[in-house]
DNA sequence: TTATATTATTAGGTATACCTAATTAATGGA
DNA sequence: TCCATTAATTAGGTATACCTAATAATATAA
C-alpha cells in the first residue's frame, strides 16, 4: 500500500516516461510535480528502497514491473473518476481533473472494478486518455492534433493536449466535446488558423495555438 | 480547509454529542479514534486553535458552530458516498463503511450537492442513519429497537445498532435490508427471542441480540 | 482521610514529506 | 581547457500527527 505522495510521483513518472523523455530526472519530476528537486530525491530513496523504481544519476529513473503497476492503477482509477464526475454527476471537462486528483488515492479491494463496470466499461476519459483496463492495458488509437488534419476531411474529437480551464472552457463555449465531428474547411497559410465546421452547423475560425491543442481521430 | 485527521476529530467528537455523552474527554475520543489521549491532546490544542472546538479539562471538548458545520459536512459526504456505493456500484452493507471513511474526506465545491442530486436525494444511508441536507439539517424518525416492537404489527426496517460484518452478513442471508418489512409473529418468554415473518413469506426465529440491533419503525 | 487507581498533561521522540541553503558534480561555450 | 552555468546532492530544518514515558491532577475506595 502506498500513500498519496508516493502514488502521485508514479504516477509523474509513468506520465514522463509515456510522453517519450528518455532520461527522468530529479529537476524534470520537481517541476511536474512543482516542488523541490531535493525533495525528490528523498522520494526516489524511499521508492527504490519500496522497489517502485530504480534511479541512478547516468539513466534517471525507471519504474520496475511493480512500479508501473501501481502507476497503472492510479491513472486507471483517475480516468474513471473523471467519467463518472462528467457523466453521472454532471461536471464540466476542466473540473473533473481536480477532484480525480483526489479521488484516484481512494483504495479499496475492488473499487474500480466495480467503478468501470458501473460506467459500462469506458475506454477513455474525457479528454480522450485511453482508460487502462483491469489487467493493466490501453487501447491505443491513431490520434493526432488537430494542426495535422488534413482540408475536407472529417475527423472526432479524442481529447485535448491543454487542460487549462481556459482552454475547456473555449471548448465548452464552441460547444466542442469528445465526439464532436469536425470537418476542415480551409487552412490559412499567413497565420497557421484553420476555417473548421463543427457538427455541420457551425463554421468558425481557429488559431494555430487551438489546432495545436485539439486531439483527434479520423 | 481541514486535513484527513482534523475532520475525522470532529466527526467523532459530533458522534459523542449525539450519543449523549456529556463530557468528551481526552480519553474517551481517544478510545473512538484507536489512538493515544497524548495525541488526542495535542489535535484538541490545534483544533482550539483553530476555533473549531473549546475544550476545558472540566467540561469536555464541545464543538464551536464552525466545528460543527464542518463535522456535519463530513457526516454527510460519508452518507452519500454509503448510498452511492451500495445502490450503484452493488456493495454490500457491511463494505460501503470503509470505503465512505475515505471518500468522505474529498473536498470541491459542491461536490456532495451533485452527488445527493444524482443520487436522488436520499435521506437516509443505508444503516439507516439520516442524511443532513445542503443546509446541515436532518430528518427524524422515531426509531426504535426490534426489541421493542409489538406482537401483530409490521414495521419498516431502517438500520442497524451493530455494523460488524458478521451482522450484516447475516442480515443479507435473511434477505433484510433497509425498507424490508417486518411483522412480529410472537415473542418467546423464555430466551427473549422473537418468530419474525419477512416480508410475508419467511418465518423465522430470531435472538433477542438480533433484536437489540435491527433498528425499525412503524 | 489517605492510599490507590485512573486521567490528564507535559516532555521528548518518530516518520512523512516537504523546505532552504550549501556543496558537489556535470555540462556547455568561448 | 577552463570558466560559468545548471543540475544533483547533502545537511539541516519545518509541520503534521502520531508515539512512549514521566509527572501531575483527579477520582475512588478502604
Amino acid at each position: 500500500m502506498q500513500t498519496f505522495s508516493e502514488e502521485n510521483y508514479l504516477k509523474i513518472i509513468y506520465n514522463l516516461d509515456k510522453q517519450g523523455i528518455k532520461k527522468i530526472t530529479p529537476t524534470a519530476i520537481a517541476e511536474a510535480l512543482d516542488n523541490n528537486p531535493a525533495s525528490v530525491i528523498d522520494m526516489l530513496k524511499k521508492l527504490g528502497d519500496k522497489k517502485l523504481l530504480a534511479y541512478e544519476k547516468s539513466k534517471g529513473a525507471k519504474l520496475t514491473p511493480n512500479g508501473k503497476a501501481v502507476a497503472i492503477s492510479v491513472i486507471r482509477k483517475h480516468r474513471l473518476w473523471e467519467v463518472f464526475l462528467l457523466e453521472k454527476l454532471g461536471y464540466e471537462w476542466d473540473q473533473v481533473h481536480d477532484i480525480a486528483e483526489q479521488l484516484e488515492h481512494i483504495h479499496y479491494a475492488d473499487l474500480a472494478d466495480k467503478l468501470d463496470k458501473f460506467l459500462g466499461f469506458p475506454k477513455y476519459d474525457p479528454h480522450g486518455d485511453p482508460i487502462p483496463s483491469a489487467n493493466g492495458e490501453m487501447v491505443s488509437m491513431n490520434r493526432f492534433m488537430l494542426e495535422e488534419a488534413n482540408v475536407g476531411k472529417t475527423y472526432k474529437v479524442v481529447g485535448v493536449k491543454d487542460t487549462s480551464p481556459e482552454f475547456l472552457q473555449y471548448l465548452k463555449k464552441l460547444e466542442i466535446g469528445i465526439g464532436t465531428k469536425i470537418t476542415i474547411k480551409e487552412k490559412i497559410p499567413f497565420d497557421n488558423s484553420m476555417i473548421i465546421m463543427i457538427e455541420k452547423n457551425m463554421r468558425t475560425s481557429v488559431s494555430k495555438i487551438f489546432a495545436q491543442n485539439l486531439l483527434v481521430h479520423e
